[in-house]
RNA sequence: UGGGGCGUAGCCAAGUGGUAAGGCAACGGGUUUUGAUCCCGUGAUUCCCAGGUUCGAAUCCUGGCGCCCCAGCCA
């Protein structure tokens, strides 16, 4: 039952397919297959696909792979192959001894293509590329055959076998699938099924000069992997006839079924290899895990926890249409992990100096806080209190607007887990800014409690001047300033300047200078943080993940901090 | 003007002839030592449009309209 019904809650068409594919007995066992091309990093619209391809499986007890699509030396790198392997483990999902590369099929792939050219299904074409471009005709008007299409079987399987042996530079021929040229399908207008290509390859270094394309490499490893359900996005629809034509035409051991799904687009951010690896090369953020990137490296190096990911892969569906996902989505799925799961602190990022004129000069008070109140088990700690503390900036106004219930001259308020302190004095600097405020404490308030049950609406967070460790905190906004970047034509314009907000001056509560690695916290009041890997133990560098949700710079009219 | 897809609330998305699920966002209200969390409440007389079939249509039929993809020796 419980099954039952958490398919419902993943149900979309492809698991549907699948689900009837099982029942009615057309397929028994149920294999899927992640298929990158190393030639970039994994991104989030990556991690819809391979939730859904690894969730398939798990769900049906079937297994899925993961095989590198490495059909073009000049594109493909071996750091891109460990950065996805180490990306789809951090996901959480695992592929087992499930690991392939279209590279390990080439012996085989050659065969077929010779299978193909004995079978007349495929011929050696001399045309070079300007003129296949031209023979291949338009969207509207047919191709024309090439004058080469006709040559005899033999002449074919020797060029062919020439190709493989380096006798040729690259262009000067290609091996074509014989289809049709009238087709009003253009991959069906006799497709290019190997190029020459004279560049090592990361995996089969200098063995091959002659490389598959994607359309003839695809469905054919599919068919070797016994793959079930080949699942892609929609672009490749038109190129299912094509994947299989050669299914048909070939003698392989298996008959996978291709389906396409829309892949994912997010508002104010780009899924687009191509643009994030401009972005990187150009230098427009420090690197595939720039905090600011949708890469699974970013997203991580940002402190989003894999789990977040998954729920909203799960959370946005699959369908056929185009769709562009609101990033608040993404963000609601991350707020949700990050409430449950991180421990509370307390840090200031903008300090203003708060001295506790009647509290004892060298008295130092440990005061109890729950690291997660939401969450008994996760326990309590200490914070030092003292007579000098910093609160922050925003949380102080001279003269404050209606409702606003922070610290200002003559009002009280509390300091989280510490007393209820009344302001009595400001003090400025020459230019008129506030530099320091000068407060009385309430003794009987220890713990921020109200005995005499007198309510305070103000509740600050703030940490001891003399133990506060200094930290770096950089704050991120969306790399881009427009939902849908690049609509307008040019994306780089779209580019948000202020994207990255570098805090230099923040002060953290002691125990954070201990903050692993990895692990993400909430300062109270102001979001989620965590670790960076530019952090070192002399000089912490922390970013935020993400704010909390602030309905109070809503009031205020859009303002963000 | 060729071929392949898709149109259900601001954004996703169920629904497959029996009278429009759910989530996000937004907006109210309550609780609160985080203006967070949590809780409660508010949305489609209508499913791109127009006809038709039917007792009954988002679902079937016909005709429009709109959007996306395809002319790499990329994937």
């Amino acid at each position: 039952m419980s099954e039952q019904s958490s398919d419902t809650e993943n149900r979309n068409f492809i698991r549907d397919i699948v689900a009837d594919d099982l029942s009615s007995g057309h397929c028994k066992e149920i294999a899927t297959r992640f298929p990158p091309e190393p030639n970039g990093y994994l991104h989030i619209g990556h991690a819809k696909s391979i939730c859904l391809n690894f969730g398939i499986a798990q769900d049906f007890g079937g297994r899925c792979h993961l095989r590198f699509d490495d059909t073009n030396p000049t594109r493909e790198e071996q750091e891109y192959i460990d950065a996805i392997k180490t990306d789809i483990r951090w996901l959480g999902l695992d592929w087992g001894k499930h690991l392939y590369y279209a590279s390990d099929y080439f012996e085989q792939l050659y065969d077929w293509a010779v299978h193909l050219i004995q079978t007349g299904n495929a011929y050696v074409d001399d045309l070079t590329a300007d003129e296949i471009r031209d023979y291949r005709g338009t969207l509207t008007d047919p191709g024309r055959n090439s004058p080469y299409r006709d040559r005899p079987i033999e002449e074919n399987l020797h060029l062919f076998a020439r190709m493989r042996s380096g006798d040729f530079p690259e262009g000067r021929c290609v091996l074509r699938a014989k289809i049709d040229m009238a087709s009003g399908n253009i991959n069906l207008r006799d497709p290019i099924i190997y190029r020459i290509i004279h560049t090592k390859h990361p995996r089969t270094a200098s063995k091959w000069c002659i490389y598959p394309t994607y359309d003839f490499a695809h469905g054919q490893s599919d068919a070797i992997e016994h793959i079930s359900h080949s699942i892609c996005t929609l672009e490749f629809e038109d190129h299912r006839p094509l994947y299989d034509w050669f299914i048909e035409n070939l003698p392989v051991p298996s008959r996978p079924h291709q389906h396409e799904f829309a892949r994912l687009n997010l508002s104010y951010t780009v899924l687009s290899k191509r643009i994030l690896t401009q972005l990187v090369r150009e230098n427009r953020v420090s690197g595939w895990d720039d905090p600011r990137m949708p890469t699974l490296a970013g997203l991580r190096r940002r402190g989003f926890p894999p789990e977040a990911i998954r729920d909203f892969a799960s959370r946005i569906g699959v369908a056929k249409r185009d769709a562009v996902v609101d990033v608040a989505m993404l963000e609601h799925c991350v707020r949700d992990i990050l409430n449950q799961n991180a421990d509370r602190r307390m840090a200031v990022l903008r300090p203003l100096k708060v001295i506790i004129e009647n509290y004892p000069d060298s008295q130092v008070e440990e005061l109890e806080a729950a690291n997660n109140p939401g969450n008994e088990s996760s326990g309590t700690r200490t914070i030092p209190f003292s007579r000098e503390l910093y609160i922050e900036q925003d949380d102080f106004m001279e003269a404050p607007p209606k409702k606003f219930f922070r610290l200002a001259p003559d009002r009280e308020v509390r300091l989280r887990y510490g007393y209820l302190i009344t302001c009595t004095n400001v003090i400025k600097d020459v230019n008129g800014e506030v530099t320091e405020l000068r407060c009385t404490y309430d003794p009987a308030t220890r713990g921020g409690k109200t005995p005499d049950g007198r309510k305070v609406k103000g509740t600050l967070h703030w940490v001891s001047a003399s133990h506060a460790v200094d930290a770096e905190v950089r704050l991120y906004e969306y790399l881009f300033a427009v939902s849908e970047p690049g609509v307008d034509g040019n994306l780089i314009q779209d580019i948000n300047p202020t994207s990255l907000e570098v805090l230099n001056n923040c002060k953290l509560e002691p125990c954070l200078v201990n903050l692993s690695k990895g692990q993400t916290v909430q300062f109270e009041r102001m979001g989620y943080f965590c670790s960076d890997t530019d952090s070192t133990p002399e000089r912490l560098v922390l970013n935020r993940t993400i704010g909390l949700r602030d309905s109070w710079s809503k009031t205020l009219g859009g303002k963000t901090g």
